[in-house]
DNA sequence: TGCCAGGCCCTCTTTAGGGCCTT
């Protein structure tokens, strides 16, 4: 059963693509992703991807990549068949994750792909968790923990690592806050769900 | 032809509207 999984053993990925939406023929230009066990950083996966037609200058201005970047890269058909053995049967975060869930059905259903792994999102909890915090924009919540980074955004491996951290900040946030020893993947995924007058009823329950 | 995301969440709500977040 995977969702009784450590919640500290993950897949964390995010997406750069064309646009906001797949089933308005969007598609995904660049994939990155660290693959946490324990809390460690044990694999990272980073690949651009030519989506079959040329970007708009929104997009190129937005993440960096360009047209001419992406003239070289391998097809999305190629990139997401690799990724989908990254990711084997982990779990999955992302930071607003109906956004890059919604891509990932789409490539892999492109090729015939599936995961077994359960989505959950980094943002929901960040809005129980830090209902201070001036907004759950990713940047933002980075610099609101005073997480360390390099400055890039708006890259699919950038944005995941910094992704990556803030979960496991949140996590450890978690354990010190409601005295728990381990976090689940169920936890977190029951987290992102509960209504925020209700957070310490679900934490009591586990405690 | 012209249109164009979608889910969460709050509130002056639920017979609805609009901001937030992702590219």
């Amino acid at each position: 059963m995977t969702l009784s999984r450590s919640a500290d053993s993950v897949v964390v990925l995010d997406f750069e693509t064309t646009g906001l939406s797949p089933n308005q023929g969007d598609r995904a230009i660049e994939i990155g992703a660290v693959k946490l066990v324990n809390g460690e950083v044990v694999d990272q996966f980073q690949q651009l991807m030519n989506p079959g037609f040329r970007v708009s200058s929104f997009i190129e201005g937005y993440t960096g990549i360009s047209n001419n970047m992406l003239r070289t890269a391998p097809p999305c058909n190629e990139v997401m068949d690799a990724f989908a053995d990254f990711i084997g049967d982990a779990n999955l975060v992302a930071h607003n994750a109906s956004f890059d869930q919604r891509f990932l059905d789409a490539e892999l259903a492109d090729i015939g792909r599936h995961y077994t792994g359960t989505f959950t999102c980094s943002m929901l909890i960040a809005r129980r968790l830090y209902q201070h915090a001036p907004n759950h924009k990713l940047g933002t919540l980075v610099d609101f923990k005073h997480i360390e980074h390099n400055g890039v955004f708006h890259r699919a491996l950038a944005d995941s690592e910094m992704t990556a951290r803030l979960w496991l900040v949140m996590l450890e946030d978690i354990k010190r806050q409601y005295n728990l020893h381990t976090v689940s993947f169920e936890l977190m995924m029951k987290l992102a769900k509960t209504p925020k007058a209700k957070i310490d009823t679900l934490f009591h329950r586990y405690a």
